[in-house]
DNA sequence: TGTACATCAGTGAACGCGCGTTCACTGATGTAC
DNA sequence: TGTACATCAGTGAACGCGCGTTCACTGATGTAC
């Protein structure tokens, strides 16, 4: 169902040639997913549209649903790659992180790198962001990560893990801990919100540069006194 | 266009005797106004249907159009009335403030509340407080508060008083105070939004009330040191 | 005080739009014998 | 090695939906004389 062996008759020659074949797609899946993405990334979640991204595959509507339960399943197909992507460049932010030798230091800078790195993705693929954090009405918000949904946050479980650094390298007072995943999370998503199609749309980059290390500045050291 | 002297018709009795007149409403604008909010109430944006709207009105669609250029208009309308009751329910949990004497304490604490009255109008209002941060594609998101748009936004000016205080009062290091406007606007708009239609829908009263304050006090802290 | 008339505020039917989805179908593929 | 056949992955036409909006219209209202 889900592995194909027939793969080289696409991989091979992008140029199907006229008259010939191209019946059976081979990687249509993907393609639509691909597709569906790049909506999501130039309109956000409102451009996820399946008849649209058949289109541009060169199919008719109809095939999707050999693939696709529907709209909303290919919605949330996408809606997990912006959550895995996110995660992805959460991560290359922490990664950018000098070890200084001082763990609490080291400690302190990944805290606001994971920061930083959500930001940097909200800021440089905002249709994809909105589209990750949609609301899908064909398929219901999984739970709260604090909850039973930690799988379908992939970051979350590294925000969670910096913040535990800060606590062991003495950094944050483990009172301060609980609920600081929330007050972080908070924080870097709001500032996502209100400039990506909110009220701060016309900040200049300078001054969305200025406003994002302030804020990763108050909240980590909000979070440690 | 705007004053109607003939309201004492329908002032008088909400009572319509069938067959007789009500032909002209009276005050059909501001009927379909509050229609459209209880609309963007119950469903938020998506919801601001402007058939629905006359219809809730026992109005034809077409007589909407006889006080809103179309559903642009209508939708923006409810934004605005939007932004003024969040604006009112910040002023409200400020009077909530004692006055203890100390002038840094009380700033401090209208600090907090500011941030409280945003997060207590959002959960009472989900789809209001949507709507009024959503985007409207028939008319543009108005300018930032830091640049032309501050009367767009009133409870901006209500934010940058209390912030001001806390720099007067000394809690505040005046070097702290550019950019707090948007730290503090980030921290409580990203927390009612992964709360509204986020992952954080599932919390349960117990835990948002923690998670709200554990916010006020991390975010405040964090700007006055 | 009465009447003609301009204006105002509604009606109701219709339009086009693009969507998600379903239907009966057909061409291509791989496998059993 | 050939052939029959089940299955798989597409096609294309059509459906219903509800929306925003426009059209020509008409009933009610207020005003000038």
């Amino acid at each position: 169902m889900e592995e194909h062996r027939g793969m080289e008759s696409i991989k091979g020659d992008g140029s199907t040639e006229p008259g010939r074949s191209a019946y059976h797609h081979g990687d249509l899946r993907n393609a639509l997913l691909r597709a569906a993405t790049e909506l999501a990334s130039a309109g956000g979640p409102e451009a996820v549209v399946l008849r649209e991204a058949a289109r541009r595959v060169g199919v008719s509507p109809t095939a999707a649903y050999r693939h696709f339960a529907g709209q909303g399943e290919l919605l949330q197909a996408v809606k997990d790659l912006g959550q895995e992507e996110l995660a992805v460049s959460m991560q290359a932010a922490v990664d950018e992180c000098p070890d200084t030798g001082d763990p609490g230091e080291v400690a302190m800078s990944r805290a606001k790198a994971v920061g930083r790195g959500y930001l940097r993705f909200a800021f440089a693929e905002p249709g994809l962001f909105r589209t990750a954090f949609c609301h899908n009405p064909l398929a219901p918000v999984p739970d709260s990560p604090d909850h039973a949904g930690k799988e379908d946050y992939p970051s979350y479980a590294l925000l969670a893990a910096v913040l535990d650094d800060l606590v062991t390298t003495g950094r944050m007072p483990p009172t301060r801990r609980p609920g600081a995943e929330i007050t972080a999370w908070s924080a870097v998503h709001g500032l996502a919100q209100l400039v990506i199609d909110g009220p701060l749309h016309d900040l200049a980059p300078a001054e969305l540069a200025a406003a994002t290390e302030s804020l990763l500045h108050t909240t980590t050291s909000g979070m440690c006194t």
